[in-house]
Parts: structure tokens; C-alpha cells; sequence
DNA sequence: GCACTTATGCTCTGAGTTAGCATAAGTGCA
DNA sequence: TGCACTTATGCTAACTCAGAGCATAAGTGC
């Protein structure tokens, strides 16, 4: 056990810390859902220092994102707290704060880059045959399993549970627990090279700075699970929208198909969404009518939000 | 605007912070929900600074909760963090990474007291007629909403939506916004004595030291949330219980009441249990069946737990 | 005019919930 | 001993909702 140093609540001026705010922005680019990043080759997200003038944790997010990237911030939600030993060996430690942030890309005067979701955590988009999981990351996986005689069942059920191996569904807010399972199976160029299987393969997916992916597998995972109960998605959508605009959106999002009548009948019946009277005909088929989130439901329900069909096919 | 001091990320050196973990430690005593709190006659609750030494942030969290209080915790999940800018005037400021803990008081060991849920935040226990609610804090309320004109309309609804008044349901989990409501409301002593309503009557509820009422409604709604949808009731039972016992419980936590029979189902359907076998006869009527959690359904299913009943009556 | 695409309406079916009815098996007391 | 009362447990009718499929509408491109 090392020493506490016996500190008892009351002097709580404690040691040299410093506290860095860390933000996954998130909007649809070309129908893709993209997350601003900053820096070449590697990626890093926008993030800064808590500094002694700012209003909140929130506020210094807006702060440090606007003056990084040039773009104003609407929907922002505290994601997590971590605090990481190895980040730097130093006498200072840092604590860092995730947030959530929900845009919409129009505003062209920003910079930073908007990077493909699934180019960063390619395992995760399933709406076609994933073939990356079950061809390079499921055989991988299953050797790295039975590498330990001694844990290999734990093993092999925490990857089929978090993989939706042999009968496990595939889950897809599991999005962290994918990352962390692939971290400590060395398939990422992130892991520790002393876990790193002797013929490993590496996991395709551009790695970002730091803990940053790992950052940006908790944002994944929080707004996928989110947009299931409450009206989320419309932060990432234009003031108008068609219908499916809004599903292709939330297919994108949750890296996975929906049952395209359930999901209109879902959307309506719910009245989240208001006729604009407008139709769209630019649609390559019959032209669809224009719907406008109804902003008051944020108020009306705080819960029991937008449902969404978990179903698969089109 | 304030001097933001146009810092970019690299230099992470940034000024002198200091980080408090704040515990909110959760268990049944007496068929009571309570939360572990150190002090007289203001209770707060464990806390600590993060030093140098410590491992991880829910590391020192549990270091700090053992020593203390002199108890080992199990189940420990990170809840918010805060930096409340009000706190300390000076040129340090505190960031509070606030985590639920959940236990079972049987060490006889420890220190610090169990106080009721229900003694800090009377009005979220509605097992029985809610007439805290209905006569004090409703007209109070609703006063309050319209001593503002311009605002009246939103504020009703608000009140409306978090109190479930009018035709709008109580929803159990909206603890925080309830707590906010009234802090804004002044009819908390915490709230700001500019903000207290002329005539008020403030609501019952022991306060506690800072906003550490605050965090406690935080790890209270998180609690009811998560219940439905995970198996950490389990964390707060002796390892074996009848289904009436478990019953107890969840009703306690949630401070409402749920269909017997429904929530006996529901139960045995997800193999959450498994029969030991034994009787307890101590039940003042038929002898009950003892059962035991069956911990390998936390490696079995990452999602999809227990799902608890939301009906109402018994 | 035809093939193709996307949008939209409607229905069948099965699973899961809510809410009761009914019975079992103890305890406490007249 | 028997009755009132309590808690435990089994079972089912009614209802709600999500999943899946069938069918039609109304554009575009050739």
C-alpha cells in the first residue's frame, strides 16, 4: 500500500493538478457522421486547460472548441472523468473531463478536420456484411482467447458477448468495451507493445493521439445508446429533413439498418416532428415531404423521448 | 469576454487545480435505503484530494471511503463531475469527480453514519400518499411559477413535467431535476437567499455541507435508473434474500410501489436467481423461498439485465 | 412508356406488460 | 381447534407494441 499521507477532508487544497477538458464533436458530413479533429498524421481531438476564468467545465469546452476550431457548439453533455498515470511521468498530473457535443457542419467558416467515425473504429459500422469482424478481428480474437489455457472460457465469452460472437446479438452501444477488448488483445496500435500477440495483425482504423479513441469510443457509445430514449438525433440534422434523411442518419449512427416502415410509424406516432407542408423531389424517386423537429418536446417529456426500432432489415 | 490567455493544447501545465473525489456510498439498512455521511450536525459525505500517489481516480476513491469510514467498497461506478466556481474564492479552484458506491452495512467495523434517502430528500418517497408533495410542495410550486409572468407558462410545465403534476407521471428517476427545481425554486436552505420566495415555507429534508445534496440526487437518480436495465440491486442484498426481500428493495429504491406477481416473473424469467434450496419462515406468513444472485449473468449479457417492473400497484 | 427508386399506408403476428383471480402455507389469537 | 390475517406463489385474460411483410404512390432516367 503506498502512503495517503493521512489527509482528512478539510484541506483540500490538495496537490498539483491540472485539469484538461477534452470534447467528441460530432455532425453528419455527406451523410456520414464525422468528429472534428485537429492535427496530421496523427489525429487529436479539440481539447485545453481549465483555466481560473472560466464559468464552468461546460463553458470552458464551448471555449476551448470555438477558439480551436472556429465553431460555436449547441447540444454539449459531460461524457466522462479519467485520470491516467502513464500520460505524463512528471510531478503534475492531469485529469481529464469528455464531453459530448452535437453539430451540424454547415458553418464553413470553422476549421479542423471532420474524419469518418468508421474510418477511426472501422469494426463499428455493420450496415453492410461486416466482413472486417468476422474475417480479420473474430479469428484474431478467438486465438488471443485461447492464448491462456487458464482464462480462455472468461475470455471467450467476453468477446462473443461484446463481438455478438456464435448466438450473442450484436450489440451496438458495446462500442467501448469493443475498443477496450481490442486494446487488450494488442490488435490495436494503441495497446502496449508487450501485449501485442507475436502475429497480430493489426486492427485496421486510424489510432489518434493519447487516450483519444478511447475518448471518442465513449462518445460513440453514449450517443448511440442515447438516441434510443431521448430526441438526440435532431441535433445532428439541417432544420428541415425528410424522413429518410433522419433514418439514414440514425443507421449511420448506429452502424446498423432499420426496418424503414417501423421507423416512420416510430417517429410519427410519437409527434416529435411536425409537417413543414414542403416536399423534397430531389430524391432520385418519389418526393418526400419536409418535417421539422418539434423543439417543445424537450420541454413536454423529459424522458420517454424518441424510440427507436432496434430491428435490421430494410 | 474573459482572457481565455489564447493556451493551445501542449502546454497541459495549466494552473494550479486541485481534484476532490466525492463519494456517494449507497446501502439498505433496516429495509432503509441510506447513504454513508460523516458529521454533526451538517452531514457531508466522504471525500478526499487526489494525490499523486493514488492508482486511479475510483482507486482513491475507495482509499479515501476506507479510511474514513473504515469500509471496503464493492460496486463503484463514476456518477459527474463538477467545478463549482462559487466554491473557494481563492485562486485554486476544485474540480469534484463525484462516484455511487454500493455496499452492504453488515461490518459492524466501520464509522460514519447510514442516514435515510428519505431524511435528505423526503418528497422522492411516495410508497405511500405523498402528501408532502401534494400539500407543501405543490402550491409552493406552483406559486413560485407564477410570480413571474413572462416565465410562468415554462415554468408550470416544468414543474409539471419533473413533479408529475397535472396529468403528467411521477417519474422516479428525475431526482436531480426535482432537487434543481426546488433549489431554483428557494425553497431549499441551500438556495440562495436571493432567490427565496418572500412567504416560504421551506421544504423538509436535512441539508448537507456544500452541494453534497447535489451529488446525493445525482447517485440517486442513477441508482433508479439503473436498476431497470442492469443487476446492481444485487450489490445491495445479503447474498441470499426472498423475492419479497428483493422486492423490498427495488420499491425502496425507487420509492414506489410494483406489482407482486409481475415483479416475481420478471425476475425468474431473466435467470437473475437461482433457488439455495432453503425456506425463510420468518416472513409472517408463508414460508418464502431463499434464492441467490447468479453473478455469471454479469459476464453473460453486458446489457439487457434486469428489467424491473413499472406498474404500480401491489 | 417502362424500369427503377424512394416514399408512404396498412395489416398480421408474436412477444412482453399490466392487472386480476385464485391458491398455498405459514403465524397469532379467540 | 379454527378463524382471521399475512406473505408467497401460480396462472391467465386483455392490452400494447415492435418486427416483418404486402401493396400502392409518385417521382427520375432512358
Amino acid at each position: 500500500m503506498f502512503d495517503r499521507g493521512f489527509q482528512r477532508h478539510g484541506d483540500e487544497a490538495g496537490p498539483v493538478i491540472s485539469a484538461e477538458l477534452l470534447a467528441v464533436v460530432v455532425a453528419m458530413v455527406d451523410d456520414e457522421p464525422c468528429v472534428l479533429t485537429l492535427g496530421e498524421p496523427q489525429p487529436r481531438l479539440p481539447a485545453g486547460p481549465l483555466l481560473p476564468g472560466h464559468r464552468s467545465l461546460q463553458a470552458a469546452t464551448r471555449l476551448w472548441v470555438e477558439e480551436q476550431t472556429g465553431r460555436r457548439l449547441g447540444y454539449l453533455e459531460q461524457l466522462y472523468t479519467f485520470a491516467d498515470l502513464d500520460r505524463d511521468g512528471g510531478s503534475t498530473r492531469t485529469v481529464s473531463i469528455s464531453y459530448l457535443g452535437l453539430t451540424t457542419p454547415n458553418a464553413e467558416t470553422g476549421f479542423g478536420d471532420w474524419r469518418r467515425w468508421y474510418s477511426l473504429l472501422p469494426w463499428e459500422d455493420v450496415r453492410s456484411e461486416p466482413t472486417l469482424l468476422t474475417e480479420r478481428i473474430e479469428p484474431q480474437l478467438r486465438e488471443w482467447a485461447g492464448s491462456e489455457k487458464s482464462l480462455a472460457g472468461e475470455r471467450l465469452q467476453r468477446c462473443a458477448v461484446t463481438f455478438g460472437l456464435d448466438d450473442h446479438p450484436w450489440q451496438p452501444d458495446l462500442v467501448l468495451q469493443r475498443y477496450e477488448l481490442l486494446y487488450e488483445s494488442g490488435l490495436v496500435p494503441e495497446s502496449p507493445p508487450a501485449w501485442r500477440q507475436p502475429d497480430a495483425d493489426l486492427v485496421p482504423g486510424d489510432p489518434m493521439v493519447g487516450d483519444h479513441r478511447r475518448a471518442l469510443a465513449t462518445g460513440l457509445a453514449r450517443l448511440r445508446a442515447k438516441i434510443g430514449y431521448r430526441p438526440v438525433v435532431f441535433e445532428l440534422m439541417a432544420p428541415e429533413f425528410t424522413l429518410g434523411q433522419l433514418q439514414d442518419c440514425v443507421e449511420a449512427l448506429a452502424g446498423r439498418a432499420v426496418h424503414t416502415q417501423n421507423f416512420r410509424r416510430l417517429i410519427e406516432q410519437q409527434d416529435l416532428v411536425e409537417d413543414t407542408g414542403k416536399v423534397e423531389s430531389r430524391t432520385g424517386g418519389r418526393p418526400a415531404r419536409l418535417y421539422r423537429f418539434r423543439r417543445e418536446v424537450l420541454q413536454e417529456r423529459q424522458a420517454a423521448g424518441t424510440k427507436l426500432p432496434t430491428g435490421r432489415s430494410r
